[in-house]
DNA sequence: TATTAATCTATTAAAACGATAGATTATATA
DNA sequence: TATATAATCTATCGTTTTAATAGATTAATA
């Protein structure tokens, strides 16, 4: 399950997505749009700012508005962003690795093995989908 | 990410798995040879035995062993019953169904219309494989 | 210089997670 | 039938994560 800043985050990207020219739109605004608490969008929407996917302005006119384009933004990037590791454990994860504790033998271990081939099978899917097909999506 | 509590659940699950001819073993030796604290092993075994996948024999020479083939135990399932929906969303998971307080009509959201996709193919994947492909990757 | 709007720092309530303790019930066998 | 064995049940508990808010500060514009 994703958490609610992931699920958040996907809602603010697709308004954004949707803005005619990119011109840039104030937090407050995007929270009423998107029906979002806004203290907490903020936060989110600094992060997504911070990995430079957004851009922002401050001052009277200013706002945030997207950098990249939707087809270069992939569901994977942003459940990693927020939600962390897309496979099912830290030892079966490449960008999150740990071993487990309780494991003498991870080269042994038929669990690991099988949860590689997922996260290779699940990362195929969320890397092809994007900001763009969700937006397509709509209506 | 599965919590511990799954992924405890596959490790005495693979290890009952290859328990010859499923003769009972009592909890302390599943939980010595597999690592796992023992008290919190029960819960899981116990929720094993409620669902039909594993049988248990109290007082002298009991125990637990596997009743279902390890052919027709899916990741899916035992991921759904100790972590949750498989879709990333309750509003894309058919057996977890609810709807988002945000979302004003479903049928237009581009992120519900995705991620239902996204979880039809991750279905797809974790329901084919097994606890037998769990233990066939051992060794 | 006043207004606007992002940014930063700090805090908090609630839920989920991981784990343990102790009492009870069922079964086998000596 | 008594005893040992082992699952089962009830209850509790600390920690971490999640979701959210408050208030002060900095930057840009007009």
């Amino acid at each position: 399950m994703l958490s609610k800043k992931t699920k958040y985050a996907f809602h603010a990207l697709t308004f954004l997505g949707k803005q005619p020219n990119n011109i840039p739109v104030v937090i407050s605004e995007i929270a009423n749009r998107t029906k979002l608490p806004k203290k907490f969008l903020e936060t989110i929407l600094l992060d997504l700012k911070k990995s430079g996917i957004l851009g922002s302005k401050m001052g009277k006119g200013g706002g945030y508005y997207l950098i990249k384009q939707t087809k270069d933004i992939s569901l994977a990037e942003i459940i990693r962003m927020f939600n962390g590791p897309i496979a099912l454990l830290p030892c079966a994860s490449l960008n999150y690795y740990e071993p487990c504790e309780e494991c003498e033998d991870e080269a042994q271990c038929g669990l690991n093995k099988m949860l590689l081939k997922v996260r290779e099978e699940t990362l195929k899917i969320l890397v092809n989908k994007t900001l763009f097909d969700i937006i397509s999506a709509e209506e």
